[in-house]
DNA sequence: CTCAGGCGTTGCATCTTCTGCAACGACCAT
DNA sequence: ATGGTCGTTGCAGAAGATGCAACGCCTGAG
């Protein structure tokens, strides 16, 4: 909607594949080397670009900053963190709290397995969205035309032989999971490694969040971690009774 | 240099304080609805705000992925990263990687400690600048005229009564942190956590990074920690040889 | 049930501001 | 030395952003 700003902003994901000159921002944008050394120097000035000493320009330090606020900002992933701790207690494992936001899942908190053998993902990294149990909650929850929209223009990568395969698979999958209410993943992107994960639901019913439970088969067989869903479905409910107000939180005065 | 790019990016650090309408961004902004109609427009199509269900805007997902590739792309990381790991299974503390930036000094990784007993700290956070023993190392380092005034720029807050209390204290402690190569926190910053520091140098022998081991009071008294001292140095050290290309990265075909 | 007030949204005319050009200076390598 | 590349600046023209006013929607009060 805003030309400038519009060209300015691309330059961030542009700068996310590595660092780049001023020639070649301004090949990429396809505008006039004045033009994006103006646009470089703005987004300069407010942290978001970083000049390294060879000249070239890459991603600043406020991006960091910026990104950390939001994470605070969100109150379901303050209102679960203890609770996910917990949880990380009692089975050990790694623990996941993810949301779905504009056709993309995203984790927003963990809590690391005490076994020695971890898993690999990072707070605020894109979830595979196919196969993820915690994709599949969030998705199972969105209304008709919009799941189904979605399901299709996905790709289907095919990270193990389990891997969702295409759109009809997946729906049918999000069918099943909307009805019994939790999912699990089983291998499906990476072969060694299995989740449990249940849904945090607001007041009025819908799916504002997804929690995981993950463990490599290494660590425990499939069966045993499916053995933790009642766990973790509690706590799942428990995070819901108190995000929608329902539970008073302990510790509050009254 | 551009306002538009100017005005739609003060968008941003606004909207890291929490969740705001169009009318408060227009107002702190100082311009007119529909203007910053449009570039919260501009904003949202690039996914980094976000339009939550009362309509009211917040920080969007694509941020997180944008800090997260930017993080990524940081080469010391990729490199220092096993070695944080490898200390922290040697001393079992929290393992802390920072870089100085832009007047800032912030954690770009960690490893948490396998005590029960962790400190708070957050990737990406801005560094407590004035007291944290990372931040010393690299600021130890600035050439003499920045350092000063940037020194001097800086607000000296007292989390402690050991907090560092004024500029002139900060430049005599980064003048012996020159000159030792190494440096401490104890508990400047709180009250009852310490930390040892060791900076990791590039092939000009300038400091591109520094690295610390912290630990609360109860699980290790102060001289205990210091005790490890020749430890991390040993894994700055390392950190630096493979930075600067000196040692041959250990799996690497010849 | 009505109506006022608040909020987000749109089309438009005006004018601010951004753009591309060309020229300059610095730096590197030939 | 010198040709080339790259970042930087001033300027005139043109493109695009701005503020206004009006509309529709919702909410809450009378």
């Amino acid at each position: 909607m805003s030309q400038t700003v519009d060209r300015a902003l691309s330059i961030l994901p542009l700068l996310a594949e590595g660092p780049a000159d001023l020639g070649q921002v301004a090949d990429r944008l396809g505008v006039h080397k004045s033009t994006a050394l103006r646009l470089l120097r703005t987004l300069h000035e407010h942290g978001l670009v970083y000049r390294q000493s060879d000249q070239r320009y890459r991603l600043g330090a406020r991006l960091f900053a910026l990104a950390q606020e939001a994470m605070e900002n969100l109150d379901i992933r303050e209102i679960a963190h203890p609770h996910l701790v917990r949880l990380n207690e009692q089975c050990g494992h790694t623990v996941h709290l993810a949301v779905y936001e504009e056709q993309e899942v995203l984790y927003i908190d963990k809590v690391e397995s005490r076994y020695p053998v971890r898993m690999y993902s990072r707070i605020g990294k894109p979830v595979a969205i196919t196969v993820a149990a915690v994709a599949k909650l969030l998705l199972a929850d969105l209304p008709e035309p919009e799941r189904r929209a979605l399901a299709e223009q996905l790709d289907y990568p095919l990270y193990t032989a389990r891997s969702t395969p295409h759109a009809e698979a997946f729906l049918k999958e999000l069918a099943t999971v909307r009805e019994q209410g939790w999912a699990t993943d089983l291998g499906g992107h990476e072969e060694s490694i299995n989740c449990v994960a249940a849904p945090v639901r607001g007041a009025d019913g819908r799916v504002v969040a997804a929690m995981s439970v993950s463990a490599p088969n290494v660590v425990v067989t499939a069966e045993e971690l499916l053995s933790l869903l009642p766990l973790v479905r509690r706590t799942a409910d428990a995070i819901s009774g108190e995000y929608s107000g329902r539970t008073p939180v302990k510790g509050t005065l009254a």
